[in-house]
DNA sequence: CTGAAAGCGCTTACAG
DNA sequence: CTGAAAGCGCTTACAG
């Protein structure tokens, strides 16, 4: 009688029966179809309300053979920061939804792929996002043979000529770091990039050389160093770059733990930062604030591409279709502390 | 014919057909019991390798009144490498399991918060993971009112009597550090903890008191200080602790983010660390080796914590009991650079 | 506009 | 040891 949220949930037969109505009427209530009088309408949802009703997952998913569900798949070498902002994101997207996502990591692990790709057939994946998968994932080609709509977040290399992806501006993002050290007057300035072979890494190099060029001046190769994305090799390279005849006087660096390498070898050879060489990195984590002196770096929009990457499948979901296959979200400039114009030679 | 894995997922009907048994048999086979002829055994389990027949989750789930997933619910302030640390630990408890983990993070949304307590009763999750939560989170109510099991990973305050919860021994921990610290000959230790409300702040508080008693070494009310888990409060507070008449020669920090606010202070102030003050921090994040100098701390063991807790939720979900309800894993000292003994006063 | 009926793909007593 | 049948809680033509 007065029990507004029992312990069982009810079933739509339980509720039909305390409305007063059939359970195809509950149905198409819920289902917002047009064909009910709107009394019988507002009578169903008024006992929806007094009981507490939700629907059962379960039962509508083996009717309407869609489950609700996404996967959210992440490269293993990810590192988890980046992972749970882009996480952060997709749930954004998917509050105003029903949709949940689940977590499909593969940890780095060939037979958890193997047993991934074939769950994909078990119905409980409508759809799913990819962060760091190219076309030669297994997991990728899986969903594409089995039509399930997918979009990749920071592809890993290239993709399908029809595969949606999200990423940063890094080719921009490349650029706008190195005419900003350029405009501080820098004139030898280095790079040392993350994994070579990983398409930010060619991006954020094109938009160097590009700055370089449009302000007339010469790429040196000896400047172009890469490493990984930890801390350690980039500790090495700017080693090396100290040791050269001629040392940069600015560094842009892959990532902002790259950049924790960069000053542990200036702190070493005790060039200060900025003053005797200007330093800048990519991402904007957030010890990039606290570390000294404060990081310079190029923001990437991890939530933000979680978010529109989300919204992109949703749309596919619905049946809708998608302009734009490859969406670029900006890199901003986080000015801070750890650049300035190069020193005069005394 | 030669159609190893269709696009259409094959039902268990017919698969049965292929197999030349009803779909009894098969049901049976799949879920292990005994009373099926070895020979039929056999024959289904090939016709179901050949077929790569998979199960449909949802008409299980209907049938069974177990979805096979469990929620992850995180508590929005927390940070996303916590966070994602934690859920790698869930998904590698999950990984010999077919049971699947569910992002339900509240998103310090109210309203969300109610919906995700509503869908409770969907019939989708089985279990929970809740990070910071404590007995007076709603969600954590609800799932006690619905008799869905949980686990609770650091828990942000109380539980009731029969809670089951994993954290790190922030006690042992708190205590290491100081010990530590005392070990190298220091007497003046600080603490700048992080938020005081959070039971991990008032357990590692009590280490570090019990150490000092353990030496004794009295407490100096003035060296105890309170802040939040960011830099910017740590800054401030180890500039407090600098102007005290007689200042600190070592400081126990609640957090590794906020040894870098700690840092910045000492470099304004002109201070080397380790020299001139030590420094402890708490967590080991993954940027804690490449600050520099190279950050001593405590390593809070995340993964594992993720991965004891969800093997308790399992053995739950399988009714069986679970011996401890409180689970603490131990906070072991990473040794670096960023401690030695105290200066010889001149 | 309403509801009886079939059926989504399984599991589980139960009869043989 | 095997399988026919009922039913989990919904949705969707379809008849009225």
């Amino acid at each position: 009688m007065m029990n507004p949220s029992p312990k069982a949930p009810l079933t739509m037969a339980q509720l039909a029966a305390v409305a007063g109505v059939s359970v195809a009427t509950v149905s198409k209530v819920i289902n917002q179809r047009a064909d009910v009088a709107q009394a019988t309408r507002e009578r169903v949802e008024r006992a929806m309300a007094e009981q507490g009703y939700v629907l059962n997952r379960a039962a509508r998913s083996l009717r309407k053979g869609r489950s609700g569900q996404i996967d959210f798949l992440v490269g293993p070498e990810l590192n988890s920061y980046y992972a749970f902002e882009i996480l952060r994101g997709v749930e954004e997207a998917l509050l105003s939804t029903e949709v949940r996502v689940v977590l499909a990591s593969t940890h780095a692990n060939r037979e958890r792929e193997q047993l991934w790709r074939q769950q994909l057939s078990d119905g409980a994946t409508d759809g799913a996002i990819l962060v760091l998968a190219d076309k030669h994932s297994l997991y990728l080609q899986e969903l594409n043979r089995r039509h399930i709509p997918f979009v990749v977040v920071d592809p890993f290399g290239e993709l399908g000529p029809d595969d949606l992806s999200v990423s940063a501006t890094n080719w921009a993002g490349g650029r706008l770091a190195t005419r900003y050290l350029l405009s501080l007057g820098h004139r030898r300035i280095a790079v040392i990039m993350g994994e070579p072979s990983h398409p930010c890494t060619q991006d954020r190099l094109a938009g160097y050389r590009l700055a370089l060029q449009e302000a007339s001046v010469a790429v040196d190769p000896a400047l172009i160093r890469f490493a990984d994305f930890h801390g350690e090799r980039a500790h090495q390279e700017m080693l090396h770059l100290l040791a050269l005849p001629e040392p940069p006087t600015a560094v842009f660096v892959g990532n902002d733990e790259q950049c924790l390498g960069v000053y542990r070898a200036l702190h070493e050879r005790g060039i200060a930062v900025p003053d005797a060489m200007s330093v800048i990195g990519f991402d904007n984590m957030p010890y990039a604030e606290w570390v000294t002196p404060a990081l310079t770096t190029i923001r990437q929009p991890l939530l933000e591409m979680g978010r529109v990457a989300t919204k992109m499948l949703l749309r596919l979901l619905d049946g809708e279709s998608v302009e734009t296959l490859r969406v670029e979200l900006a890199t901003p400039l986080i000015e801070r502390a750890s650049c300035a114009p190069p020193q005069k030679h005394p």
